[in-house]
DNA sequence: ACCTGAACACCGTTCAAGT
DNA sequence: ACCTGAACACCGTTCAAGT
């Protein structure tokens, strides 16, 4: 690669973000970043202030890859379900990097779009100001770490290692006391790593919207 | 201080969480331990074997702080409602820190005991193995995220400058474009920080359980 | 305007040594 | 057994300089 001109946030966020898939985010730093454009790490600091930008960046980069789907007449819990499910699919491919998203979804437009769709279906379905801000909040953060806390992925491993890694937590759990951990010892396998992805995230995006709508009808019950 | 014989897991576990919660984790490195108890900072790798291990003792430290409700014959979703009370309570304190439980739960015995309540109340509720390892695992890891996404919580910053960041927060979310985000724009102030912290994790609890909730009542109805 | 180079204060971790 | 000291390979970031 050249030095000349070749710089730019979109492409260092995407630079970065790679480095995250493949070796972890603790894996993205100045210098590396730096290497794989064949540059100086001072040359990086005309494009970011200091190393959260880039991450900011990265984040943006992440959140402007969810396909927000276009409103329609159905009820606003199928269209939560959506969301949320559009969302997890643009995250899935980047568990080392998702959590990043965290405290930045209001820090860039990407972000907001989501997060403005996420209160006009809350405000459709009756929550006032204050409720759908912090229902909204926490319901796209636990998507968030729905993708983060997968079981049985592993930060930045390679397929082999992270087999591995399934194999010994199974083993661990397994042999744990029967006595003291009956249900963690019978759950060893599902714990370690899920049979389904599929339905891991289906399940779990499931009951984010059923506790939503568990709120929802406390609401109308008090207003009652 | 004195170096003779102070040192011990424990001990250091306890001083990194201070650190965290003084500083943020960031700041909780191994010289800076060392420093802490005016040491070598090779003096602590005669009890660790490296720095994860630190996060990993002091993780769980947190966890071992929860005060599990002694089990009783109320209905299980009363019961799991408390047992989240309870995990949420002994990470409030905390919030620079809770962050590193979330994919260390299974790796203490006070993580497991936690797990192995939660997955008794489960199974308890009808559900079935996986679901249930894969239902406790979201929940405890939402709660885990309530406290570490709590609106207009900073990282280690003290009260002037937690202020001055809601401030500056709730400043930029009102001046967005009411055009393009009108919700956002509304709920500005409920974004940048909660009103009422109480409010803010009671509501946060109560939608985790009607979550589970929800997916119990599509599990006996598949049943049917 | 954009990139380089040298320097500084930090970091985790190794190895060999002290007592 | 427990801690020290020097060293190594890394890190983010500053400042002054090149073109």
């Amino acid at each position: 690669m050249s030095a000349h001109g070749r710089l730019s946030q979109e492409i260092l966020a995407q630079t970065a973000l790679a480095l995250a898939d493949d070796e972890g985010v603790e894996s993205v730093t100045v210098r590396r970043l730096a290497q794989r454009h064949s540059v100086t790490p001072m040359a990086l600091y005309r494009h970011f202030k200091d190393k959260d930008e880039i991450f900011d960046s990265l984040a943006e980069r992440l959140l402007a890859s969810v396909a927000i789907p276009a409103p329609d007449r159905r009820p606003w819990h199928e269209q939560t379900h959506d969301l949320l499910t559009a969302f997890v699919a643009a995250l899935r491919p980047h568990p080392n990097a998702a959590g990043l998203i965290l405290g930045r979804i209001l820090d860039s437009n990407p972000g907001l779009v989501v997060a403005e769709r996420m209160l006009v279906l809350l405000t459709e379905a009756g929550f006032g100001v204050e409720a759908a801000a912090e229902t909204a909040s926490q319901a796209l953060c636990s998507v968030v770490t729905l993708v983060v806390t997968e079981p049985g992925r592993r930060r930045g491993a390679d397929a082999e290692a992270r087999d591995d890694a399934i194999r010994a937590k199974k083993a661990t759990l397994t042999a744990l006391s029967p006595r003291h951990y009956p249900h963690v010892v019978a759950a060893a396998n599902a714990l370690a790593s899920c049979s389904s992805e599929e339905q891991y995230y289906a399940r779990g995006i499931r009951m984010i919207v059923a506790g939503i709508r568990g709120i929802q009808a406390a609401l109308e019950t008090a207003v009652a």
